[in-house]
DNA sequence: CCGATGACCAAAC
DNA sequence: TGTTTGGCCATCG
């Protein structure tokens, strides 16, 4: 059982909407870090839970990270084109559309 | 306690 | 447009 921020940081993976990405700076921001991306990531590292939806947070260049290439970029990339998520020609994700706002 | 690391972000070149 | 530099927060040795 991690520190209580780990589980603010996954409560607030879980109110992700299908179809909706949110990046790291978001997430820091709503869990009380608002220039802790960094730590958001490190959480999203050790989420082993399973009931958070890691896959539905990018970083701000809308881009898959990079443990999700180790096992496959496309992976992320399909299971959110999936759930709706707009995706450019540039391959990433649409966070001008598809973007979390917090609701 | 201090130094190093990391699924980052923003600005500068 | 793509790459580089510095800084942020939390965890680990």
């Amino acid at each position: 059982m991690p520190s209580p921020l780990y589980e603010r940081i996954y409560a607030i993976v879980r109110k992700i909407p299908a179809g909706r990405v949110a990046t790291y700076g978001q997430i820091a921001f709503l869990a009380g870090l608002p220039r802790g991306a960094r730590t958001v990531g490190f959480a999203m590292a050790a989420c082993r839970d399973g009931t958070v939806p890691c896959h539905r947070v990018v970083n701000r260049l809308g881009g898959t990270c990079a443990a999700f290439d180790a096992w496959g970029p496309d992976f992320q990339r399909a299971l959110l084109e999936e759930e709706g998520v707009r995706f450019d020609e540039a391959g990433r994700a649409d966070l001008a559309a598809s973007g979390w706002d917090g609701t």
